[in-house]
RNA sequence: GCCGGGAUGGCGAAACUGGCAGACGCAGCGGACUUAAAAUCCGCAGGGCCGAAAGGCCUGUGGGGGUUCGAUUCCCCCUCCCGGCACCA
């Protein structure tokens, strides 16, 4: 393909009309190229603010076109806010520590720093060759010092608040490698680099960040967003999986060979949503992990045998996903509990379906009103004791029997001693208000949210500002020894242990506080840190005393408008939102959530599938660039499909934007030397007045898609439409049928519409028609709701419902007039011809309906 | 299983509040320009039937039912596709 450079000697002839976007784009690139402070940004207190972020990028080596769309949309919503008067703020960054790097230093044997920072320079100068709008100035790099410090200091404020501690916790552990695995690295339950060893499971230190301080507020909150999307929130609100109930502690039986209790304790604490059902109880069921299980188990190699099956076995099935899925099965322990509300004994068993992390580990088992109950007990012939009846509207259904398990909340206790007769959420309050009273248990909120472990046992990430002293046990380093910086030329090569353990330089230091000895910290921080908070350091990107200032981010925040992929709709965005709380309860703050508009974009696939190498359907941005223009692969992004839904990329449709943005261009061309900067006339010939309804109609459509639904597609159709309209009237141009200077408005409003999503077009024609002054600047059309109205409709004419003829009448015309028009028309006469003419439906300006019989 | 989103010509899609289904674009066909091609410009185009033609009739938005003068749009039932969550006690 040689079209760039084909098309490059003929652009040296003279008056050639030809576009070739290669020369045009280049040209201003280049001027773009010399003034950094394009598109700076500093408050302004005189000016409305805006601030329009896309979620920053990972260095991954190269933008693809799920980059080039989310940042397409992000750059139209900027250029038009600029264009309509406000100091907008648009910012880039990079997303830059993370486990690719790593790998990539594995494979290519180049140091993760240096493969990281060239990938940026590389993405950074595609993104300036598409054109897109952003502060470099602001730029945000997280891997270097200047950012991940402040992770650093962060981190020192939440230990300090009690909000960073330290728990056991699961890690990948793959013998092989003597190192821990992330879980994107265990493939089949084995190690990525030794597909023959099977991942093991280990207990390491690890450092947690308590997000569920929040998880109230977090959950709380989200009804207030409502300029994210539902999905989003919906999101959410399942992921912090509030969950109200009640506690009951159930008395474990002595056994008859008791030898004291372990560790875990005498007492089973259960969570249920339905303590209401608790006389129905028959059996206590544990988690397999459940300490008390391990206790029991110690005295009972043949348990322990079993137990340690269900252990493996829920373990693979997590693993592949399959947990939900597998048959229900437990093992009976040989001992009893006390269910405190009967003080009957009931028997304790361990199930598989049983899960450690939620809730208390515990359950007690009611068959008569769970459905996994009722198919556990089922199998192992467990009792199944009604104690709930249905209420219903229907006298005779309250008195049957209900089909079991029964679950529904409208119901009666029976057989539950004083409270038979209760309905269930009745039961539910005073139940759990006895329970306290009697100290065996209480009403409370559990949640599926769970503290943020953090620690990453790698090497490329922001170092945790710990250290280990023998005499002083856990010591903060102090703020003044910020940062932490960490070490390269790091061999992270070898296997066996933390790479950043292996660095004497670095694990070796002195306590701050007796100045002995002391052991660094080797584990680094979870990425998700860096991008909890980056959009505060963009609003002022260089303080080295302070995260940010809390004035200037006063100013931008909350963020007007963030865009960007769902698969962030979880974790980014609930750590984010997390962070503003914790920053707003530091004093640093004001605003209680981040970002106040959220914007979802689909994503790009290509015949019908996901890009991705091993398929081949891989479109590359450079490649568009260099076939077609910028203008052509941004355009056409958004053309294409609404943005918020998927996008099927097809190379055939960038053709047609770059025919469509050729039209544009000639048009202005061929028209530009007609321009002049005299008023238009006020009274206009009708060629020309309907090239201005045409043109006010297309403000208004591309003018309320900004503020309203961003269906950028219909706004590209809509000035598609516009330049039809204008080609269509080159004879009555020809004939100088237009007014010069209505077509100089006509041809300038035009670049004005375009200039959100094709910028180098739009500064070239700006130019071309003479403007001298920067077209970011230049303020968006306004649109003339008498000039866009129609001055004749056609109105349709249905008989009973069907379209039987249409109609022309002048905009103004009553009911009267549309009707006796209509009766007049020979179409209409023929369709009803014959009969009776019931009823007359019309709808003004829009249609007529006449209902005969 | 639960919660979202979706299904409209050969293709991407449009129809925003119940009012002309298919705007705009791609691919296609025809014409103009050209020695020819490319590029460009103009025109045609859901499907079926009738007609030499102008035109006319029927039908059509995943399937079935309903509400309505009128349904792609609202209600009920069903099928398929995509995404998320999933033994959450």
């Amino acid at each position: 393909m040689t079209r760039g450079s084909e098309s490059g000697t003929l652009s040296t002839r003279p008056n050639d009309e030809r576009y070739d976007p290669q020369r045009v784009e280049m040209k201003w690139y280049e001027r773009w190229q010399q003034d950094a402070s394009l598109y700076a940004a500093e408050p302004d207190s005189t000016k409305k603010k805006y601030y329009v972020l896309e979620m920053l990028p990972y260095p991954s080596g190269a933008l693809h076109m799920g980059h080039v769309r989310n940042y397409a949309i992000g750059d139209a919503l900027a250029r038009y806010m600029w264009m309509n008067g406000y100091n907008v703020l648009h910012p880039m960054g990079w997303d830059s520590f993370g486990l690719p790097a790593e790998n990539a230093a594995i494979q290519n044997n180049t140091p993760p720093r240096q493969w990281t920072l060239n990938n940026i320079a590389n993405m950074k100068a595609q993104m300036k060759r598409l054109g897109f709008a952003y502060d470099w100035m602001r730029e945000v790099t997280t891997c270097l010092p200047d950012y991940y410090r402040w992770n650093q200091w962060f981190f020192l404020k939440l230990f300090e608040q009690g909000l960073a501690y330290r728990k056991k916790s699961k890690v990948n552990w793959c013998p092989s490698c003597a190192t821990v695995l992330a879980n994107e690295q265990v493939v089949n339950g084995c190690c990525w680099r030794h597909e023959d060893t099977v991942v093991e499971q280990r207990e390491l230190e690890q450092w947690f960040v308590r997000t569920t301080k929040y998880a109230d507020e977090l959950l709380r909150d989200l009804d207030e967003l409502d300029g994210w999307p539902e999905k989003v929130r919906t999101m959410q609100r399942n992921w912090i999986g509030r969950s109200e109930g009640t506690l009951v502690d159930f008395k474990l039986d002595y056994g008859e060979n008791h030898k004291g209790y372990g560790p875990g304790g005498s007492t089973i604490k259960v969570f249920t949503t339905r303590v209401d059902t608790i006389f129905g109880a028959t059996s206590v069921q544990l988690a397999p992990e459940h300490p008390i299980v391990k206790d029991l188990a110690t005295a009972d190699p043949d348990l322990r045998a079993k137990v340690d099956q269900l252990i493996s076995e829920q373990r693979k099935a997590r693993e592949t996903g399959d947990i939900g899925e597998i048959e229900k099965h437990g093992v009976f322990t040989g001992r009893y509990a006390t269910n405190p509300f009967n003080s009957e004994s009931i028997p304790v068993w361990v199930a598989n379906y049983i899960l450690m992390d939620y809730g208390t580990g515990a359950i007690m088992s009611v068959p008569a009103h769970d459905e996994r109950d009722y198919e556990f007990a089922k199998k192992y012939n467990l009792e199944i004791r009604l104690v709930i009846l249905p209420i219903s509207t229907d006298l005779e259904e309250t008195v049957a029997e209900p089909l079991l398990p029964y679950v529904g909340h409208d119901g009666m206790l029976i057989n539950s001693g004083r409270y038979t007769g209760s309905e269930c959420a009745d039961a539910i309050k005073a139940m759990s208000a006895y329970a306290e009273e009697n100290k065996f248990g209480k009403a409370t909120v559990t949640y599926r949210l769970k503290d943020w472990g953090i620690s990453r046992q790698r090497y490329w990430g922001t170092p945790i500002p710990m250290l280990y002293c023998e005499k002083d046990g856990i010591v903060a380093v102090p703020e003044k020894d910020l940062p932490v910086i960490l070490p390269e030329n790091v061999d992270i090569t070898l296997t066996g242990g933390s790479p950043l353990g292996r660095v004497p330089e670095f694990v070796n230091a002195t306590c701050p506080k007796c100045g002995g000895p002391a052991r660094r910290e080797t584990d680094t921080m979870d990425t998700f840190v860096d991008s909890s908070w980056y959009f505060y350091r963009y609003t002022d990107a260089h303080n080295d005393r302070a995260p940010f200032d809390g004035k200037t981010a006063q100013y931008w925040f909350p963020i007007d408008q963030y865009i960007g992929g769902v698969e962030h709709a979880i974790l980014h965005l609930i750590y984010s939102r997390f962070w503003t709380k914790f920053m707003r309860d530091l004093g640093m703050i004001t605003n209680d959530e981040p970002v106040e508009r959220l914007f979802t974009q689909g994503m790009v696939i290509k015949d019908g599938a996901k890009m991705s190498k091993s398929l081949g359907n891989v479109v590359s941005p450079d490649e568009m660039v260099a076939r077609y223009g910028a203008d052509a692969a941004r355009l056409n992004s958004l053309f294409a499909a609404p943005p918020d839904r998927d996008l099927d990329w097809q190379d055939s449709g960038v053709e047609g934007i770059q025919r469509f943005l050729g039209r544009v261009y000639r048009f202005i061309v061929r028209n530009a030397s007609t321009a002049n900067s005299a008023a238009p006339p006020t009274e206009l010939p009708p060629q020309a007045r309907s090239i201005q309804r045409k043109l006010h109609q297309t403000i208004k459509r591309v003018s309320d898609d900004f503020q309203g639904r961003w269906h950028f597609n219909t706004c590209v159709s809509a000035i598609m439409e516009l330049v039809n309209t204008l080609y269509g009237a080159e004879e009555a141009i020809a004939q100088k049928l237009i007014p010069a200077s209505f077509l100089a408005e006509v041809q300038r409003d035009l670049v004005l519409l375009l200039a959100p999503f094709a910028p180098y077009l739009a500064h070239e024609l700006w130019e071309m028609l003479g403007e001298k002054g920067n077209l970011l600047k230049a303020a968006w059309p306004k649109y003339d709701a008498e000039l866009a109205k129609e001055e004749e409709l056609e109105i349709p004419v249905q008989v009973n419902g069907k379209l039987r003829s249409r109609i022309v009448v002048s905009a103004d015309a009553t009911e009267e007039t549309v009707v006796a028009r209509a009766l007049a028309d020979e179409k209409t006469r023929a369709a009803i011809a014959g009969k009776q003419i019931v009823k007359k439906i019309y709808v003004p300006g829009k249609l007529l309906n006449i209902v005969v019989k």
